[in-house]
RNA sequence: GGAGAGGUGGCAGAGUGGUUGAAUGCGUUAGUCUCGAAAACUAAUUUAGCCGAAAGGCUAACGAGGGUUCGAAUCCCUCCCUCUCCGCCA
């Protein structure tokens, strides 16, 4: 959330972002207006307020029974009157609110303007997409070949979109999880399991639209009857985890590495991916997260990213880097890189060979949410010897998110009989060399 | 889930209707003293909003939200949380 005053201050600049972002419905106009509505409707109530308060000490002092009388009567619709009137500031403040939710944050000035996925600008490129000397199989026939994922019992189960996983596909996820924590921990980050559920105002202040009253277009599942959703990643958990906290400057930055599950409707994606683990309804995710001052914030960016490339580099996985465009960066986004990994049977068939061509697919996200997120859950730093407190910078970036990862290394990992190696970072952990079938 | 106790500033802990944003102690910071330090002494020490060039002023906040009252940390209601005991459970 942007501040209002910031809004007023920089009011052109705002609506131009607006625009690059998409974000056609951001009510910039309204949300001056309403906070014009809100320091005029404050400052009325507080000179009342402050006349009141003058009454009631005169009250106790006067002796004469009439005067007394008469003061009380003024206190009375004083009373009355400040009633009324924050009544109109709470409704002002609502609608303001509702206001600046709909309008995104600011973009960091080298990010690519563009409106479409298509201007994500490459900004680096690691491996080579493997050659395969066979027709490579995707990883859902892989999966299928050697038993590693039930989509049928996870459809009957809960329903489209979900799976159980089976046997290395288990040993492959907890290997993982173990493989990313460790190394996070070794540099420096705090690991957190947190809970999968979260307040609907959590989501809100991350940036998420729990309450959107479209079920056709709501990202999130909600729990009936409470105020709780399922957590989409644990971006949500663990940048909640410190609302309403005044952090020490000489303690920041603070790092966490979380576990959580991740549950998205994949609401506005309807009919896409439909196979297989690339786009699933529940799925496994070691996240990161970093508080910090605005000053660290693009060093820290910096240092996520160069740890997601490390874990993709240690899978031995191809990867390109992106720099998100400002149509593709959401709301609470200042800067976004997107790390793809080459998924060789992603993608159309070439129509000549009758091969798959392969892709690119996402597999990890970091973003650099300036003072967005933390401005709604009210998480600051204070320095030594400074007075006052300014709003924390928030950072997150993916880990693993484990099924994408899977996808990735059964398709990049497969070998002539069927069998798939496993990636050496990850043997220890598996307690195996390769996933095969007699 | 049931019974009881409780939630006040960085911490401890007073305060039960009227200049109490809040005693006192500890802590922290600055100053005095000292060659330096300790001790002692002096002073400062919450956050947010609004106004102001600034100095500063005003308003709000004693778990949260309502209510009573001219006036609430203090009385009433609802909710939340913590602790102890019991129940249930992994």
């Amino acid at each position: 959330m942007l501040e209002a005053s910031f809004i007023r201050d920089n009011l052109e600049a705002v609506k131009a972002n607006c625009k690059n972002r998409l974000a056609t419905h951001a009510e910039v106009e309204k949300a001056v207006t309403l906070d014009d509505m809100r320091k005029k409707l404050v400052g009325d109530t507080q000179t009342i307020q402050q006349r009141a308060n003058e009454i009631s000490q005169l009250i106790p002092k006067e002796k004469n029974a009439t005067k007394k009388q008469e003061l009380i009567v003024e206190g009375k619709s004083l009373r009355e009157r400040k009633t009324t009137m924050e009544g109109e500031v709470k409704r002002v403040e609502a609608d303001l609110h509702a206001a600046l939710l709909t309008i995104p944050n600011m973009t960091h000035p080298d990010a690519p303007v563009g409106a479409t996925p298509a201007d994500n600008k490459v900004v680096k490129r690691w491996g080579e997409p493997r050659k395969f000397d066979f027709v490579p199989k995707d990883h859902v026939a892989i999966a299928e070949a050697l038993d590693l994922v039930d989509f049928e019992a996870g459809a009957a189960v809960t329903g489209q979109k979900f799976y159980f996983l089976k046997n290395e596909a288990v040993l492959l996820e907890l290997a993982l999880v173990q493989f990313t924590i460790h190394k996070l921990v070794a540099k420096g980050f705090t690991p957190v399991i947190t809970p999968d559920l979260a307040r609907v105002e959590v989501l809100e202040g991350i940036g998420f639209m729990p309450r959107d009253p479209n079920p056709e277009t709501r990202q999130v599942y909600t729990v009936a009857d409470t105020d709780l959703c399922l957590i989409a990643t644990a971006e949500i958990t663990l940048g909640g985890m410190l609302r309403d906290k005044i952090l020490d400057e000489a303690t920041l930055p603070k790092k966490y590495v979380g576990l959580s599950h991740c549950f998205r409707t994949e609401a506005g994606a309807p009919g896409r991916d439909t196979k297989g683990l690339y786009r699933v309804h529940q799925f496994t995710k070691v996240e990161m997260f970093a508080f910090c001052t605005a000053e660290q914030s693009e060093a820290m960016h910096l240092e996520i990213l160069a740890i997601e490339e490390e874990i993709f580099q240690g899978l031995g996985l191809a990867y390109h880097v992106l720099d998100t465009c400002t149509g593709d960066l959401g709301g609470p986004a200042y800067r976004k890189y997107d790390l793809e990994a080459w998924m060789p049977c992603r993608g159309e068939i070439d129509k000549t060979t009758g091969r798959p061509k392969g892709e690119y697919g996402e597999v990890t996200s970091t973003s650099n949410c300036t003072d967005f997120q933390a401005r709604r859950l009210n998480i600051r730093y204070k320095s030594a010897g400074q007075k006052g407190t300014k709003v924390a910078y928030t950072l997150n970036g993916t880990a693993v998110a484990v099924t994408r990862a899977i996808v990735a290394i059964l398709e990049n990992y497969q070998q002539a009989d069927g069998s798939v190696v496993v990636p050496e970072v990850l043997r220890t952990w598996a307690g195996k060399e390769i996933i095969k079938r007699q």
